[in-house]
RNA sequence: GCCCGGGUGGCGGAAUUGGUAGACGCGCUGGAUUCAAAAUCCAGUACUGCAAGGUGUGCGGGUUCGAUUCCCGCCCCGGGUACCA
């Protein structure tokens, strides 16, 4: 019997899905294991081979650990909340939810072909309601909660409201944004209005006017994450800021534990680097200069205490707020004009002219807080209104910005460094002695920085301060196609609809456009109001603001839905709450995560701070979703070309001949191995339908090709559909895994795909005589047999432990060849190399551990193969002889000769002494188990 | 500019973390089998040289008995990031 993939895999997927094989249970008594997959867009495309790639290398694992007794946690769902549905909808009027359900049917289909071990009993959708209805209740808790910088987590908003009460905001250590402070009896004179007003600046979720990412294309808000070089990350169009009222994250109240916790995680440094990079924390100090009349004061932040001596001018952000009163009568036509130019640049446009420098003197100065000297106030669109405290002071000699800044006005560049020569630019390094600087003189720089702090402080005129690149998350987008908040507005004010009312489902709405006054989607909504009363959502005509009033128009972010989800799939089904404490405390966080580093600085930064915010709560016992992760590379596209030449024919690659040629993509679908399918070009469009062709020597058209991102526009999208109809999905799970490391991106290239699907064949013939009848002896395998199979229970069992997928396929191909030159037939042999396979190939493995007797669909909980060293023991080994580190010959000895006999005999050998040529070794080095030095 | 990766045959990639560079697969060449093809099997395949040999892991140095691996200085490619004070 031959080995017919498409009717065994046919067959184990039924077996798998009817059984529910892979459904697991939480099963307290067994260790557990979390394997997860960064959960997929179902976008309208399908699955390209790219995406399966780590969804085949956790399967893998997670069936590994199967084998190993682990009670294994892996799930997979749908990320269906997103934009391109809801452009979709736009376009032709079809409901989101339509397109999202049909991609998921696609998106399934194609995971279901491959042979994944998922539980798909748990499977979770963010846009179904009954996982919403968690997403807006975590919302909730983080409206009702503030973070208390005394405790470092996040606390209830009674406790501080309680606080307020009992002695107003001047004790209170918390992250907020609140400017003014007032006493108890302050507190309880505000209204309720004032009060909400001022909550709003204490709570982790909250309402409040931020210039946010605007895209007038797509119509709505964008996170920093979401713009990239100053287009949107999706669609490239521009972005600009816009002050606008919107729903934000208190983020910021988590960096340095976001930054902390980095260093217990087993992720990749270059994830870590650029999620530190983004929180960016500098630390350094802050600094009060007075005006020259004394009436204002300027804050800066500096992470250069130590130059303050070389302060030659202040330069404020156009948007500072004291730039108007600080601009005198004589300057405030050339500031105001400033301004206004400046604020027309959008982010891009700055961006574009970093090398341009550009400035107003507005008239007026301050005081250098050491040296009583008149300081010049400028103001300059490099210093960005929202860092830091929006203004700097600036230091030439010790700052290239402001170095070049005081170059092209003109102003002092005073010199505070000894012997250092900055005529030519600033000396920037963080090394050698302040000079000219007072108190400073002399000390190097770090000893510097602390004793300009330290006075700083004593003359409290600002203090040592850490700042963070971080901003809050903004938390609205003006869409249709995601999680309504539960809100609704009272006076204006936001107020949470109880959780017992939730969720609050997305409403019908005839356009999925923004309304004509500008609202967002969801003002098109005929029924989007909350009773208070009857607490449910009725007609808008019901409005009367007494109890009946209108529910908020935006939805939540994408990555709202996905900050969470990995805890749902513990307890997917759970209606009272969003995971039970039992469920979680049994599965805890995710052992192995494996997606895209794309998310580097998005996602993967969001579920850490809802799982901090979370375990604050002690909602859960850990605060790191993600212990270890692998990031998977891109499997790029090869694109095929044809060449047109100027007279309208096609010619071969290699009769270009450095002739004129426009390369031209063609579908991929038409080309095997470089040739052309002529007959197919000429079909494909009616242009090309009497090409004429220049063609090789024997009569061949050899395409020329690209290494490129996989798209539709570049025809080079490789679907697994097709793959697997023709290899199976055993072939394509281990090619997959055999083109190369898993976290390096390579190119998708199907040539190598024959080698590996021959591996499965000759894995079939070795459980079958040549008539093709099984084939398993009962009698003792070799012990050069048992010796392929313990090398090969190593080598893959030390393979998988490091995630080395592809030199584990390698050495299954190694085991087989040798097992089929020894012609071992053996049953020990067979079933352990069976196991092995199993997590690589495992429709095969079902089918052939079935046809040797053992229980149907067993094979992935059984239990892995252990290493045995006995088999491995030699008892001679070949050493290799070089002179002088270089190679001359090898020499069989026995294992456990010992150096000195080793050196005697190899001095002994005659090619040794033709090597010496007459001349006397001067010293020889054995490493027994290795290799033999003799130094000339 | 800065921060991470990476550079090995015609190609994808191996190499126990200092010990025989090029495993495994593809491709290619030759052969067996076949009426023929497919499939399968065998042999060869870094470069150079008739050969002995010589040269080879981006380039130039260094440490070492011995370097793809460690150190110093460059070059190139990929990813991230930036008037962040």
């Amino acid at each position: 019997m031959e080995y017919d993939f498409r009717e065994i895999e046919r067959k184990w997927r039924k077996f798998w899905a009817d059984n529910q094989v892979f459904k697991v249970e939480d099963n307290l008594a067994k260790p557990k294991y979390y394997v997860l997959d960064m959960f997929p867009y179902p976008s309208g495309a399908g699955l390209h081979v790219g995406h399966p790639l780590g969804y085949i290398a956790s399967d893998i694992y997670a069936r590994y650990k199967r084998l190993k007794g682990f009670n294994v946690l892996h799930p997979m769902g749908y990320d269906s909340f997103g934009l391109p549905a809801e452009q979709y909808a736009i376009q032709t009027g079809q409901h989101p939810e339509e397109t999202t359900k049909e991609n998921i049917l696609r998106y399934r289909d194609q995971m279901d072909q491959v042979g994944f071990s998922f539980d798909w009993s748990r499977e979770v959708r963010t846009s179904n309601p009954d996982y919403y209805k968690w997403t807006q209740w975590i919302f909730s808790q983080l409206f009702d909660c503030y973070y208390d910088e005394n405790q470092n987590k996040a606390v209830r908003i009674n406790q501080l409201i309680a606080e307020f009460n009992r002695a107003g905001n001047v004790n209170v250590k918390a992250t907020h944004d609140c400017d003014r402070v007032f006493s108890a009896q302050e507190w309880s004179g505000f209204n309720a209005t004032q009060k909400e007003a001022i909550l709003q600046q204490y709570r982790l979720a909250f309402l409040a006017d931020s210039w946010v990412n605007w895209c007038p294309a797509l119509g709505t808000v964008l996170a920093n994450d979401e713009v990239i070089n100053g287009l949107s990350e999706r669609g490239s169009h521009p972005v600009e800021q816009k002050l606008m009222r919107q729903w934000s994250m208190r983020i910021k109240a988590y960096a340095e534990r976001l930054l902390n916790g980095l260093e217990k995680l087993d992720w990749t440094d270059s994830i870590k680097d650029q999620q530190r990079n983004w929180i960016g924390k500098s630390q350094g100090c802050s600094v009060i200069f007075e005006t020259e009349d004394q009436q204002n004061s300027i804050e800066v932040f500096t992470t250069r205490p130590d130059t303050i001596f070389g302060v030659s001018f202040l330069v404020l952000a156009p948007e500072h707020p004291l730039v108007k009163s600080l601009t005198t009568a004589e300057f405030s036509e050339k500031a105001e004009e400033y301004i206004r130019v400046s604020s027309l640049k959008t982010e891009r446009d700055r961006q574009a002219n970093v090398k341009n420098i550009s400035g107003q003197f507005i008239g007026s100065y301050a005081v250098h807080p050491f040296t009583g000297e008149k300081v010049e106030l400028w103001i300059g669109d490099y210093v960005l209104a929202s860092y830091g405290t929006g203004a700097v002071m600036a230091v030439p000699c010790g700052d290239q910005r402001d170095w070049d800044f005081a170059r092209h006005f003109n102003i002092e560049i005073k010199n505070i460094f000894e012997s250092v020569d900055i005529s030519e630019g600033a000396h920037t390094e963080k090394e050698g002695k302040i000079a000219a600087s007072d108190f400073l003189t002399g000390m190097t720089v770090s000893d510097a920085m602390n004793a300009a702090i330290q006075k700083i402080e004593e003359k409290q005129i600002g203090k040592g301060k850490t700042n963070f690149r971080l901003r809050d998350a903004v938390f609205s987008r003006q869409r249709y196609w995601g999680e309504p908040f539960p809100v609704y507005y009272k006076e204006g004010l936001p107020h949470i609809i109880d959780a017992k009312y939730l969720p609050i489902e997305l409403p019908e709405v005839e356009k999925y456009l923004p309304t004509e006054d500008g609202k967002p989607p969801l003002g098109n909504a005929q029924v989007w109001a909350w009773d208070t009363v009857d607490n449910q959502v009725v007609d808008n005509i019901n409005i009367d603001n007494q109890t009946v009033f209108p529910l908020e128009l935006n939805t939540m972010p994408g990555w709202a839905g996905s900050s969470w989800y990995f805890l749902r799939y513990m307890d997917p089904h759970n209606h009272a709450e969003f995971v039970s404490k039992e469920k979680v405390d049994y599965w805890k966080n995710v052992d192995l995560y494996i997606g895209g580093s794309e998310h580097a600085t998005g996602h993967l930064l969001y579920a850490r701070f809802w799982t901090k915010f979370l375990y604050d709560l002690e909602y859960i016992s850990f605060d790191e979703p993600f212990q270890k992760m692998i990031n998977q590379g891109m499997i790029l596209g090869r694109s095929s070309f044809v060449y047109r030449l100027p007279n309208g024919k096609y010619v071969s690659y290699n009769q270009i001949n450095g002739q004129d040629v426009v390369p031209i993509h063609v579908d991929i679908s038409m080309v095997d191995n470089d040739k052309l399918d002529i007959e197919a070009f000429k079909n494909w469009r009616s242009d090309y339908a009497n090409a004429e062709f220049i063609l090789e020597e024997d009569g061949s058209y050899i395409c020329g090709h690209e290494v490129e991102k996989m798209s539709k526009s570049k025809f080079n999208v490789q679907t697994p559909d097709e793959l697997i109809e023709k290899f199976g999905a055993d072939t394509l799970r281990m090619y997959e895994m055999f083109l190369g490391p898993l976290e390096q991106s390579k190119p998708w290239d199907t040539k190598g795909i024959g080698g590996v699907h021959n591996f499965l064949r000759k894995l079939w013939r070795l459980f079958h005589d040549q008539e093709g009848n099984l084939m398993i002896l009962d009698d003792a395998p070799s012990a050069e047999s048992l010796k392929t199979l313990h090398k090969t229970i190593q080598k893959i069992t030390t393979d998988l432990e490091k995630f080395s997928f592809n030199t584990g396929v390698s050495n299954f191909m190694i085991c087989v060849n040798e097992l089929t030159e020894q012609k071992c037939h053996h049953r020990l042999v067979l079933r352990d190399l069976l196991l092995l396979l199993s997590p690589y190939a495992p429709h095969i493995t079902e089918e052939l551990w079935e046809k040797m007797g053992y229980e149907s669909g067993s094979i992935n909980f059984t239990a892995f193969p252990t290493f045995n060293p006995e088999y491995l023991v030699e008892s001679a080994f070949s050493y290799p002889v070089s002179f002088n580190g270089k190679v001359r010959f090898t020499v069989e000895l026995p294992a456990d000769m010992s150096k000195e006999d080793i050196e005697k005999h190899i001095l002994g050998l005659e090619q040794t002494q033709k090597q010496l040529d007459g001349n006397q070794p001067k010293k020889m080095i054995v490493v027994p188990g290795r290799i033999v030095n003799v130094v000339v």
